[in-house]
DNA sequence: CGGTATCCCCTATGATACTG
DNA sequence: CAGTATCATAGGGGATACCG
C-alpha cells in the first residue's frame, strides 16, 4: 500500500481566486488587514481594534502577512518597545476586495432586520 | 502556495464582515458560488468546473450553502437523476465581492510576472 | 448520475500562563 | 508593551470505496 502522502491544498499556479484567497486565508485575517485601513498601527491597538481576536492569532497572522508581503512591521528603539504595523502596495490592493465584503455583509445585515 | 484551511466562522452577530465570511466561509466556497455565476448547474457540471475540489467537500459545501439559503438545489425526476443548483437572490448578491476577490487576485498574478 | 461512508490527518484557533 | 509557550480541540479537507 502507498503510504499516504497526504497532498497539501495547493493553489492552482495562475488562479486569480486562488491568489487572493491564499493572502485572505485565516478566518481572522480580513478583520486585521481592514484594521490597518486608515494608516499604521501598533499592536495594543490592533488588540483594542480587534478584541475578539486572541493575542496569539493576532501574532500568528501579523507574522504570516508579513512574509506574504501584505504588511510590514517596524520596531522602534524606544523602552517600553514600540511595534507599528502597516499595509504594503501589496496589502493596500486588498481592500477593494475587502471592501467588497464589508458592503455586502451590511446589506445582508440590513436585510435579516427587515 | 498553500491555501489555509478555514476555520468556522460563526462568532459576532451584527458584524457586516463576519456576516459575508460566514456565507464565503470553507476554502472553495467562492470558487462554488462562483460557478453558478452564469446560472444553474448540475452537480457534475461543478465537478468539471471545479475538478480540484473533491467530491465530498462539493457536496458538503453545496448542503451547506443551501442551507444558508445562498443557492437552491432542484431535483428533476429523471432518470438516471438530475440535479441542479442555482443562487438565490441571496447567493447573487455575493457575487460582487467575490468578482472583486477575482479582480484583485487577476492584478496580483499580473504584477508577479513583470 | 449524484451522491455516502470511512478513516484519518492537519491546521487554525482558543485558553491560560509567562517574559524581556 | 509586545509578545511566547504550552496544551487542547473542532472541523475542514483528502483519499478511497461503495450505493440507489
Amino acid at each position: 500500500m502507498v503510504l499516504k502522502q497526504r497532498a497539501k491544498v495547493q493553489a492552482l499556479p495562475g488562479c486569480p481566486m486562488s491568489k487572493c484567497m491564499g493572502l485572505l486565508g485565516g478566518l481572522w485575517t480580513p478583520e486585521l488587514i481592514w484594521a490597518l485601513n486608515d494608516g499604521a498601527r501598533r499592536f495594543s491597538e490592533l488588540r483594542r481594534d480587534c478584541p475578539f481576536i486572541s493575542a496569539k492569532v493576532i501574532t500568528s497572522r501579523l507574522r504570516d502577512l508579513e512574509q506574504r508581503g501584505v504588511l510590514s512591521r517596524r520596531v522602534m528603539p524606544t523602552s517600553p518597545p514600540t511595534v507599528e504595523y502597516d499595509l504594503t502596495p501589496l496589502g493596500r490592493e486588498l481592500l477593494p476586495a475587502i471592501k467588497s465584503i464589508v458592503e455586502v455583509g451590511s446589506r445582508l445585515l440590513l436585510r435579516d432586520k427587515h
